[in-house]
RNA sequence: GGUGGGUUGGCCGAGAGGCGAGGCAACGGACUGCAAAUCCGUGUACACGGGUUCAAAUCCCGUACCCACCUCCA
């Protein structure tokens, strides 16, 4: 089987066919870096994180760019509120991002751009636009330019839908409907406001100085770093429509034939309501990973399917934790570190539009495959090294450097805990041999009381966290 | 109004015409001095009402409820 991949453009399961055999060039509509990140957020990094480790393992070449938005209304309007310049807050949250990716081992992309980098770019762009008629500035002299969505018939394509069946666009704003042909007709450009905005959101252009609508930056880079045309776009399902669909809209009216596939991963919500309403700091990766490791929320979010929406709980991120638990058990006591190979039904699972959940399982079945030889006394090594095989692939490997020492362990404080409790186990020992039991389990419950707990095994007794 | 998605056992979560994904929890058993860990066993779940079929959680029709997007949003 060939991978597969649910293209939110056909709506369907397609088979994986690259521009150019053997490549895969991704575009993913990044974050605009505004504020922390929650775990809602993490979600497309996560899941395109699996896409590129996956058609790597498969032998492509990717080239793979995630976008950062770092100069919008809301950094803006967020900057002014704090009194600090809006690069300033950008830049931080920017790094905050970094941070969170860094913490849930999400490979970095190929390469980062940011839209502030790339306005000549995205000036070529528009003027293009302008050139073979499908945008113009306003003639208001606000220095805005438009994209006329009349003027590009298959407008509405990607996400199905007639310009005329749209619910008639908010804009409370009358003057800026004046400005526009048509109330759909978006922003490619946004003149600067003197009055109300800093000199330094603005950038010179034909039309005057000013700074690019959110759109237009994808299409910009996304074609400068990947071509005119490129296999996968994706991101959040919200972004289907607008920002894709004009993205999609306004790089083919300039000629460009853009994305083969649109990959869409589904929302994160809490207590049914999407993430940025509610609890806006609870949920935020840090302090998140105030509780739990990184590599726990990874496997929570992975064991639901990309595009199937999770209501988010701390009861199954919990148990997801203990699940996980139980594979490094296993892989401890195993005691392997060498990673075999990937059973047919893992890469079956994988090729069929990334089913984490399935490969999950298959997972699990050799972990318990693994555990019962072990009991038997028989060797688990084949088992253990696929288990490590497919934890990899899904950026889950416990021995990654990403999760600083072992799954979030300082390998120095476990050396010095080690060296501690192995005195305590010597006595417990002593104390077993003599069957004085109400001493070993004293000392088996003040190790526990340290939050260290003891198990029995034929080769004597060890210890986790 | 338009477009798309959802409703699965105590919980999480796959599947998408036949053979009980998987995990967590629970209960019983094995192992253990007792535990822990591990293994074995135990569940006749698919919103509701019709229909198609030898066979439907999966297909069709209808109903209910929920959600997303159409405005900044991962």
């Amino acid at each position: 089987m060939t991978f597969r991949l649910y293209d939110s453009a056909t709506r369907g399961v397609r088979d994986f066919a690259p521009l150019e055999e053997g490549k895969a060039g991704l575009y993913l509509c990044g974050l605009t870096v505004q504020s922390e990140p929650h775990v809602g957020h993490v979600r497309s990094g996560v899941d395109f994180d699996v896409l590129q480790r996956w058609l790597r393992h498969l032998g492509f070449e990717v080239t793979f760019i995630r976008n950062v938005t770092d100069i919008d209304d809301k950094i803006l309007a967020k900057a002014a509120e704090q009194g600090r310049p809006w690069y300033n807050l950008a830049y931080e949250m920017h790094r905050e991002l970094d941070r969170a990716y860094a913490a849930l081992n999400v490979a970095p992309p190929t390469y980062e751009p940011a839209a502030t980098g790339h306005v000549p770019e995205m000036v070529e762009l528009i003027t293009e636009l302008i050139t073979r008629g499908h945008a113009y500035p306003a003639e208001d002299g606000s220095g805005d330019v438009y994209f006329d969505v009349r003027s590009w018939p298959s407008y509405g394509e990607l996400t199905r839908q007639g310009i005329d069946d749209m619910e008639a666009a908010t804009d409370v704003d009358p003057q800026m409907l004046a400005k526009k042909r048509d109330p759909r007709d978006f922003a490619l450009w946004k003149g600067w406001k003197k009055e109300s905005e800093p000199e330094t959101a603005a950038w010179p252009s034909p039309w005057g100085p000013g700074r690019p609508g959110w759109h237009i930056e994808c299409s910009a880079m996304a074609g400068k770093y990947l071509g005119p045309a490129f296999d996968i776009h994706g991101g959040g399902v919200d972004l289907r429509f607008p920002h894709h669909e004009n993205e999609q809209a306004q790089s083919r009216a300039a000629g460009r034939p853009f994305a083969s596939y649109w990959m869409h991963n589904a929302w994160i919500t809490t207590a049914g309501e999407k993430m940025s309403k509610s609890l806006g700091n609870s949920l935020t990766i840090p302090a998140v990973l105030e509780t739990y490791r990184g590599i726990e929320l990874r496997f929570y979010l992975l064991m639901a399917h990309y595009r199937s929406h999770v209501e988010f709980s701390f009861e199954a991120l919990d148990e997801a934790a203990v699940g996980l638990r139980r594979i490094e058990n296993f892989l401890d006591r195993a005691a392997v570190t060498e990673s075999g190979s990937l059973s047919q039904d893992f890469v079956d699972a994988m090729n069929d539009d990334l089913g984490t959940p399935a490969a999950i399982a298959v997972l699990y079945d050799a972990v318990r495959e693994g555990n019962r030889l072990l009991a038997s006394g028989d060797d688990a090594s084949t088992q253990a090294g696929e288990v490590l095989a497919m934890l990899d692939v899904l950026g889950l490997h416990p021995h990654d450097p990403a999760w600083g020492g072992r799954g979030g362990d300082d390998v120095k404080l476990t050396a010095a805990v080690d060296a501690l409790v192995s005195g305590l186990l010597e006595q417990r020992a002593r104390a077993r041999a003599d069957k004085d039991f109400a001493r070993a389990d004293a000392i088996r419950d003040q190790i526990k009381s340290a939050g260290i707990e003891i198990e029995d095994t034929p080769s004597g007794a060890r210890w986790t966290l």
